[in-house]
This record gives structure tokens, sequence and C-alpha cells, in this order.
RNA sequence: GCGGGUGUGGUGGAACUGGUAGACGCGCCAGACUCAAAAUCUGGUGUCCCUAGGACGUGUCGGUUCGAGUCCGACCACCCGCACCA
């Protein structure tokens, strides 16, 4: 007779249950409140990971802890199944895409569903299925019929060895990851969504989403970059070309010194045509990869034009044209005005190339270092950087004695009134480039004929699905040179004609997986609309800080397009969300300074050794990477420990904003405590009145002392889950059975507390809450219970212990009735001897009572 | 480079809107049980001087306040994102 806690056997018992009686499956339920829980879903890469346990934990808490308070909650699973990865197994193990991800599902699907998650499977969507990326097809027509989606020009990064496409991810200080070689920038033809004619309302709203981290409001503000400027432009001395340039600095127009233009421009091509060293000077521009990043970080290069422009203020002042490798045609008008004494980047330019520095704004450095600078300086001036504050305007013509407020409205007017600029907003937003050369995606719904241009494919024809026939023995993609996929007929003409044979963008298909979710097997619509409309919004996202920007501003566009199309009723699609850190691990190498997984490490007091004895140095905590090894298996851990004891460690330690340290002595602690609890119930079983039992008529100080500590509990968990505190949750239901361990008395009592006790950890441990109920005599299943109810009665206390106070320094306490005058709160602190002693005899200046908090006697 | 964040004992963290810093864990120490060990249970545990008590203490420096982990300014360290990883 063992009395020792199965957990194995257990947890899968009350999984079977669960899943017998669905549980979890819901429908639209117009008696109920509805609440939407959703984590970011995951990419099939074959096994969960703990930061997959961190996130889905999470939200399961959540999932659960409204189920309890009433809410018909649905909370469902998918898979974000187009990707990189996929294609990079064919390529390395020759293992068809479709077959990879599809059995990664399978074996991720198994991993998931041990954690004992409150999920809804019967909703599951996988995007790589032709029955979800159909309705993408259908929507993205859609939006090409409505003019959002249209095709441009835009640049890549193209590995000139491989004559291949590279993701950012691809390019490794400036190089292809597989050949080495350096990579191109080139010009593509895709298609692009137009995102920046929703800049306005996408900055609009996100103002407005309280349930949002501020910083994350604050991140997609500062994207989207909504800026107040003035568009003019610049003549050129000898040639009839204008350029014109955008700035929200115009109050500086004085200062300019120099203008850049992007390397591509069609001015710069057109001046610079035959010019020696130009065609290099391009190359090594184009040598930088696409990401903003890269170019940013590039050692900045200019090439000089030989041209120069005129201020359009300063007729008489003649400045350099050159190009630059910083600039680029993409943004605004891919020229800028460079102001070096009042702009950091032209600063450093500047002083590259021996450019000069005109201060406009005069702060205290520049007033000593310029006296009158009639700009013609051809120094620095001695400063070390440019100057971005507040001033007064010098050196400016009519603007002198301005400041910079008044200097930029001074200026705006005047370019406006000579009828050479105009005041605009800009947005740093761009539209959202689509296309992807890649095989593993929802194929792009359109035919090129030359006769009649681009044809979307008739919505009969939806959807275009893969050809499954592909091999990835080149580089390249495959439907680009699969032999017949890509010839069709003209739906139009009739003539030949050919595929597109680009894919989307795999943030496609998860800017809309939440709608999919509310009807996930609708043939007809990506969702019904009335389903949509009981569903969404969701209450409660959950994902990394990662998605911050990119993920998240995608899915509230794509919100906004789908009602401008009329498919849904939906402005926003997350009002709640939140942003989880990383799961980190010690890194441990061995003796050859190879990277050693962490169940290869003996952990012995303070000696670290490999399993052959040899000593290990242990590394810096880091986010956990294959690359690094400091990686541990939730299968294993679910294994050894129980899906319970890995939930609560996951929750107990850390906020669920900040990164997680895995350690082992955290998860062992966590499963002591599941052993301990189900101990504390077996314990007293026993002595336990029948469930129901009459409530007893009084009770003694131990006893309304346990009652008071469990009634607290429950204000106090829900309190902390609904602010996402998982971790004072978990302290406070440890404190509460901290309590109940060392309470004796009365079992009616008793069984009070852990009732609430059970109820309380069930959103962190299911299975054992499950377990424990029954074991409590009780025929029902808590997942069908409703949180429990406190009795605000028993939460006041009579009496408060405070803190006195002498000249802010604490010397003392005092306990007092918690609604007591200043007058008690003064006599009982002066009675105070060690306050006495530090009065040292002083009378008393100020007499400062906080009730409930402080005293504080100020003497002297 | 630009944008966003984090920093509290040996350790993960707690501290409501400025009011007794260190809840709850982990670790460590001591005790109980045991032939012994493990497990379990009980107690202790910021540092220093150690005396009932005191001094110091929330990344660093400065400020506001009767009172600052909390507010303000400057700095340091580390982390995340930067548009084709998801």
């Amino acid at each position: 007779m063992s009395s020792r806690y199965n957990i194995k056997e257990t947890e899968k018992k009350w999984r079977r249950i669960w899943d017998e009686r669905e549980s979890f499956k819901v429908s639209e339920d117009s008696t109920k409140p509805k609440y939407y829980v959703l984590e970011m879903f995951p990419y099939p890469s074959g096994r969960i990971h703990v930061g997959h346990v961190r996130n889905y934990t999470l939200g399961d808490v959540v999932a659960r802890y409204r189920r309890a308070q009433g809410f018909n909650v649905i909370h469902p699973m998918g898979w974000d199944a187009f990707g990189l990865p996929a294609e990079n197994a064919a390529i390395e193990r020759g293992e068809h895409p479709d077959k990879w991800t599809h059995e990664n599902i399978d074996a991720m699907r198994a991993q998931l569903k041990s954690m004992g998650l409150s999920i809804d499977w019967s909703r599951e969507v996988t995007t790589c299925d032709a029955d979800y990326y159909r309705h993408e097809q259908k929507m993205f027509l859609d939006f090409y019929k409505k003019g959002i989606a249209y095709r441009r020009e835009s640049m890549v990064n193209w590995d000139p060895v491989d004559n291949t496409v590279l993701a950012n991810e691809q390019v490794i200080d400036g190089k292809g990851w597989r050949t080495g070689a350096p990579v191109e920038r080139r010009k593509l033809n895709q298609w692009f969504l137009k995102i920046t004619d929703y800049a306005d309302e996408l900055l609009e709203c996100v103002k407005k989403l309280d349930g949002w981290p501020e910083k994350v409001r604050i991140m997609q503000e500062n994207w989207i970059g909504k800026s107040q400027g003035v568009r003019f432009s610049f003549a050129l001395e000898d040639a009839s070309e204008k350029i014109e340039v955008y700035t929200t600095r115009h109050d500086t127009i004085f200062g300019v010194s120099f203008i850049v233009l992007a390397a591509d421009h069609p001015v710069a091509q057109k001046l610079c045509k035959g010019k020696p060293g130009f065609e290099d000077f391009v190359r090594k521009c184009q040598a930088t990869g696409t990401s903003e990043e890269a170019i940013e970080k590039a050692e900045k290069l200019g090439f000089d034009t030989g041209f120069k422009a005129i201020n359009p203020l300063r007729p008489k002042s003649k400045i350099p044209v050159l190009v630059a490798n910083y600039v680029l045609m993409d943004y605004g008008t891919g020229a800028v005005m460079g102001v070096p004494g009042h702009d950091q980047r032209d600063f450093e330019f500047a002083a590259k190339y021996k450019l000069p520095v005109l201060p406009v704004i005069s702060n205290e450095r520049s007033e000593e270092k310029s006296q009158d600078n009639q700009g013609d300086s051809s120094h620095t001036l001695g400063m070390t950087e440019a100057y971005t504050g507040d001033g007064i305007m010098i050196n400016s013509d009519f603007i002198n004695g301005m400041n910079v407020e008044e200097a930029k409205q001074a200026v705006a007017a005047k370019l406006v009134e000579m009828k050479i600029g105009t005041v605009t907003t800009q947005f740093r937003l761009r539209d959202w480039g689509i296309s992807r050369q890649r095989y593993w995606g929802c194929p792009i719904p359109i035919i090129y004929c030359d006769a009649c241009d681009i044809v979307p494919v008739p919505e009969k024809d939806l959807p275009v699905t893969l050809p499954q026939d592909v091999t990835f023995d080149k580089p390249g993609n495959p439907l680009e040179r699969h032999p017949t996929w890509k010839n069709v007929k003209c739906p139009k003409c009739g003539a030949a004609a050919r595929r597109e044979t680009d894919t989307f963008d795999t943030f496609f298909e998860s800017s809309w997986y939440q709608f999919r979710y509310c009807d996930p097997h609708n043939e007809k619509l990506p969702v019904a609309k009335d389903r949509a409309k009981y569903w969404m919004p969701v209450e409660q996202y959950i994902g990394g800080v990662e998605h911050a920007v990119l993920h998240l501003l995608y899915a509230r566009f794509f919100t906004k397009i789908m009602r401008d199309c009329g498919y849904v009723d939906c402005d926003e699609p997350f009002t709640g969300l939140f942003t989880q850190g990383m799961v980190t691990h010690a890194t441990y190498k061995d003796k050859d300074g190879k990277w050693l997984l962490p169940t290869d490490v003996i952990i012995d007091g303070d000696k670290v050794k490999d399993k052959n004895g040899n000593p290990v140095t242990v590394g810096r905590i880091e986010k956990m990477s294959k690359s690094k090894k400091n990686v541990v298996d939730p299968e294993d851990i679910m294994d050894t420990y129980g899906a319970d004891a890995a939930r609560l460690f996951i929750l107990s330690d850390s906020p669920p904003e900040r990164d997680l340290e895995w350690t082992e002595s955290g998860i062992e602690g966590a499963w002591r405590y599941v052993n301990r609890l189900h101990k504390i119930i077996l314990d007293a079983g026993n002595n336990l009145p029948a469930a129901g039992a009459a409530q007893p008529s009084n009770f003694d100080d131990k006893s309304l002392a346990l009652r008071r500590a469990a009634h607290k509990a429950v204000k106090g968990v829900a309190e902390d889950i609904e602010s996402f505190q998982m971790n004072k949750a978990v302290a406070k239901v440890r404190e509460l059975s901290n309590a109940i361990g060392t309470y004796e008395g009365d079992g009616w009592v008793l069984r009070e507390a852990l009732e609430v006790l059970v109820k309380l950890m069930n959103p962190m441990m299911p299975h054992l809450a499950e377990e424990l109920w029954q074991m409590l005599g009780h025929k029902t299943l808590l997942v069908d219970e409703a949180w429990p109810q406190f009795d605000a009665g028993l939460l006041t206390q009579e009496t408060v212990t405070i803190g006195v106070q002498v000249n802010g320094k604490l010397r003392a306490s005092i306990t007092l009735a918690a609604d007591a005058g200043e007058g008690e709160a003064r006599e009982a602190a002066l009675a105070q001897d060690n306050v006495v002693k530090f009065m040292e005899g002083k009378a008393v200046r100020k007499f400062i009572y906080v009730p409930g908090k402080i005293v504080n006697v100020v003497v002297g």
C-alpha cells in the first residue's frame, strides 16, 4: 500500500477524463460572457522547448481561472507551419517539407497535450494546409481589387554564387551563410500591402490599447514614426535637376553644408554617369545587406559628385552634393540635407569627409567655440558631437534669436510662401513586402500573361496548391524550376502564361489565425461573420516581446483590411496583450571549450564536472539556445517530475515578463511541493467532516486565523492572476498551505481551507488539484467548479503594527487600533523607550502620522 | 547606429498610489526521526560591530522630501527589436 503520489499515472488519468468529457470544447453561448485566451502559436520545429512551456502555462492559468469565473472560455491551438526551417530540413536531410512539418506537428501536439492544457483541440489549425491558406489567397485577391496589394521593385539580399535570395538571418557579416560570398543588394519585382495607408489608424488605435504593455505601445508608435516636416527642393548650380529633400529640422536650414543622395537616386545616377570611380562606389554601397541595422552600422562612405547645390534661403552659398551609403532610396525622397552641427550622423560624415560644420543653434558649447561664423568654416570647430537640443538660432538670417520651435514655423512659412516647399506629414513605416522567393509558403494567386499583364487567378480555381513533386538539390526556389506547375493558360485570353512563383511572407498566415480559430472548419469563408463577432477580440494574447512590432502590427493591420473588405466587424484583434520574458540557463564548457548539455554536467556542491570526471567551466546565464546547448527538454522534465511540477516551477520564481532562469534545484523544489500538497490532503483526509457539512456557529482564535488566511488568499490569488503576477499567486498558495500544515483544530475549518487551497492551485497544477478534489470526497470535476468566494468581513484587521521613526530612522514599532487617531498614535509613540532615547530630550518639531503606515517624530 | 527594457541578500524574487526593505522559494546552518544515509518535519539565516542595541544596505553618482527600492537628473552594465528567423 503506497501512499506516495503517482504523478505519471494520475496526470494521465485526469487528461483522459477531461478528454472523454470534452471539458474544454466550447461553442457560442449567448447566456455567458465569452473570454478569448490566445498564446502565439508555435512554429512546428519538432520538439517543444521551455519557452513554449512557459507561454502555454501562462495562457492556461488565465484560461482555467476565467473558466472558474464563469466565462465561456475559448482557448485554441494551431501551427504556424510555413517557413524556412522546413526547406532547410529538405536541403539537409532530403525530407519533403510537407512530411517533415506534419511529423513535427504530430510530435509537438503529443508533447503539448502532456502539459494538461485546457485547449479545445477541435479548433486546431495548420497554416500549411490548403483548407487554411485557400482563404488567404481569396483575401489577397480582394486586397488586390481594392488597391491594397500592389507590385513594385524592391531590394533583396542576393547571393551571387547560389543565385538565390537570402533572408536577413542568412546574411552573416555581409556574407551568404552557405557560400560565404559577399552579399549584394538586388532589385526584384515584388508584392506589397499598403500598410502605410493605415498608418494613422494604426497609430491612433495603438494609443488606446490600454490592455497592452506601455513599452509595446511605444515601440509601435516609434515604428510607425509619424513626423511633421517640410518637403522642398535644392536647385543645382550647373544642372537643371532639382533635389527634393524631406526634413523635420528645417530650423537648421542655414546650417546645411552638404547634400547626400542615395546611390540609386535618379539624380545621382544621371550626374555621375561615366564619372571615374562611381560604378565602384555604387557596388560598394550595394555590398551592405538590406537590414536597417547593417546599413546604420556600416562605415559611412561618400562620393563627391562635383556638383554644387544652392540653398534656397541663402542663394549665395554653394554646397557640395555627395552620394552616400547611409541614405536609402526607399526612405523619404532618397536625399538628405546634411546639417553636421545638429545631427550626429551628418556630423560623423562631415568629420570623415572634411565638410564644414556650421552651428546655427547656440548652446553653451557652441558659444565658446564659434563667435561669428559666417558659413564658410572648413573645420569642425573642435566639436566632438552634434548639438541636438533646443537653443537660440544664430548665423541664420531672419530667424536669428528665435528658439527651435519658432524657427521651424518661420522657415516652413517662408518656404511655403516662396512656393518651393510644402508642410507634410511623413511616416517611418514602409509598405509590407509580402513576396518570398521560396517554396514552403502560400502561393500567390497571380498569373502573368504577356498580353494581359497581371491576371488574378479566378476564384473558381482557388486554392492554388503547392506541387508535391519538387526537388531541393539546387539552390533557389523549386517552384521556379518546376517543369509544369508554373505554365498555365491565361484565364483572360487563353494564351500561354506563367504563374507567380513567389509565396507569401509567413507573417501573412499569423496575421489572421485569431479569426480562423473562431470558425476553423468553414469551407466558404475565413470565418463566418457572426462567429467572429461572438468570439473576437482576443481578451488575452500572450507571447514573446520579440513580436512587439512586426507580428503584432501586421495582425492589427490585417484585421483592419479584413474589416474593410467586409469579412469581419472588428477593429483591433487583441485588446489585452502580455509579453513574457525568455527562458535562460547557465552555460557549460568542457576542458576543450566545447559546449555541454546540462544533462551531461554533474554538479556536486561547488564542484562541476562532466560524466568522465573532467572539470567543467560554468559560463554566463543565457537565453536557451541549441548552439550553446544550454537547453533542457520539457519532455524529459515532465517524464521525471510531471507536468504540474514543471508548470509550477515555470510560474513560481520569476515574474512572467522577466527572464526565467531554469535551474535543476528549482524544478526539484516544485516537485517536492507537489508531493507535499498530496501528503497534506492525505493526512487530513480521515479527520474531515463530509463535504457540505454545516458551518459551526463560532470559531476559536486559531480557527479564525486560518479562515482569515484562506479568505485573504482567495482575494490575493485572483488579483495576482489578473495582473499576471503568477509568481506572487504561487507564493500566496504556498503561504496558505504553510498555515494549513501547522493548523490543528476544527475539521470544518480545515476542510474549508483545503477546498480553497485546491481551487486556488487548480489553474497552476490542474492534475493534482483534480486528484485532491476527488480525495476530499467530491464527485464533480474541479474544472467545472466555480472560483471560491471570499468573506470580506474576514479580511479586515482590528489592530495594526506600524513603525515609529525619529527623524526618518526606524526606532520602534507600536500596535494600534486600525482606526486610531493621531492623539493615540502620538501617546504610544512617545512612550517607547527607544524613541525617547533618540529624541535626546529635544522638542517635537513635527509629528507625522499616516494611519496604518508609519509614525515619524521630527525633533531638533 | 536607432527604438524599447532590466538592475534589490549566497541565489530567484516580494514591497499596494513615496511610509517598518527582503513576503514566498532555492541554497546553507542547526535540531528531530534513523544503526546510518536519503526522504520528511521543526527552527535559524542581509552585511558588519555584536550587547538589550547600533551602523551600513536596493547597479553608480547627485538631487527633491519629515521619509526614496519607489520621484527627478547624469552615468555604468546587461538584454530584446530593427522590416526576408519565427
